[in-house]
DNA sequence: TACTAGATGATAACCATTCGCAAGTCAAGC
DNA sequence: GCTTGACTTGCGAATGGTTATCATCTAGTA
């Protein structure tokens, strides 16, 4: 079976090329559409597919992450950021990863992929400017968590903003008349969403997230 | 928050050990009901991303598979092969890749990752056993194809499979009612599962495996 | 010019993984 | 000892990226 360069195909080549940058296929999606409003979506993930099979483009995939395409075929390696997950070049010379091409445990060499991960410059600045201000705030800084409330957890967090002070998950229980081990449970959930924040052990209160998430 | 010790947790954990291989959260969760017949699989995934979250076991991330779990804590690399999807224990050397923990392009380095693929010795074999054969079949060695049926496929291939020698999209269209269009797009999809051959250009018929997969 | 392999758009299916909830368990504090 | 609630669990539904299916188009080729 031989490809054809279809526009559609010519197009994401072009585009992804132009980008520069390392796309998904949604991210490059959008782009094209702009171009070519009729395009589908489908279309897009089979020709970044079939192009990274030719070998016009290379796929980069990370276990339970988004593919991302690159248009660059010179062989280099990526640095990840843990955080906000964005991807960049790495060139650190293949003399410093000699796999002597050939055999290796009696395997056949096809490839190998360096993936070098860590806190980018930018996440490294957003960190400091947290700590500054108040050390609280756990791990999530670049990556914006979904943040949807189910109507058990408004209901909940309605109760605690309808209080003055922190307030247990007892008394919770009691302005809601849910059974207490309910609204403990549902507070865990919120204070993982950054929603809910406990000053002292056993007390809650809601945060200013909280506030505009019950709004939203 | 702390972790406590729990029986399910260590179980987990314990299975893992014991396997000393590189497991899957499903493949692990089908080792561990054997001994605890009520434990879900929410709970295996859970405890496994907590477990390596502390730095009990390890996760490897693969490209484009499923997570599995290593529970071999020492600095170690893996090799892949990219037929039967097999992993194993890959000793470089950590002067091999120096990438001199500290700072690169501004990033403060967390970790590294390399990963190496190739043909594994079990799967050469199986190729030059099958090379010998008969120069036939595609890439999928080790790797078994779904290979389910729509009943629209069924239907052309029942058509196919009445046909004596090898026939044009047209006679199977002419037998079944269909378009010829249709049918040739179908065969197209048949063709790629493996189910049906053209022995010569614009001419098909059923497969061994096509037969097979009728009768299943 | 007729034929059909290959491509497309739309949409359904897939499937590993995660989330939400209610109920359970157990260490810490009264 | 008894209470409390943070941490867990099982179940089941949801998620979301990706693939598959199918009718229809389109463009090479004979
Ligand atoms: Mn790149
Ligand atoms: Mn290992
Ligand atoms: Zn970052
Ligand atoms: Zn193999």
């Amino acid at each position: 079976m031989q490809l054809r360069m279809t526009s559609q195909r010519e197009l994401i080549l072009r585009e992804l090329k132009k980008s520069k940058k390392h796309l998904t296929a949604d991210e490059l999606y959008e782009r094209v559409k702009k171009l070519m409003p009729r395009i589908s979506l489908a279309t897009v993930y089979r020709n970044l597919e079939l192009l990274s099979d030719v070998e016009l483009i290379r796929k980069l995939e990370v276990s339970g992450r988004q593919k991302r395409f690159d248009s660059e075929l010179e062989d280099h390696d990526h640095i990840y950021c843990v955080q906000c997950h964005c991807i960049e070049n790495l060139n650190i010379g293949n003399n410093t990863v000699s796999l002597a091409a050939g055999h290796m445990k009696g395997y056949t060499i096809t490839g190998r992929r360096l993936e070098v991960t860590g806190i980018c410059p930018r996440c490294q600045r957003k960190q400091i400017k947290k700590d500054g201000k108040h050390s609280k705030g756990g791990g999530t800084v670049g990556c914006a968590k979904k943040g949807v409330l189910s109507d058990e957890q408004k209901e909940v967090l309605v109760a605690m903003k309808n209080c003055d002070e922190p307030c247990a998950s007892k008394d919770i229980a009691a302005a809601t008349g849910l059974e207490t081990k309910q609204v403990s449970c549902r507070i865990t959930a919120l204070k993982k969403k950054g929603y809910v924040e406990s000053p002292v052990r056993c007390k809650y209160a809601i945060t200013n997230d909280g506030i505009t998430a019950l709004n939203a």
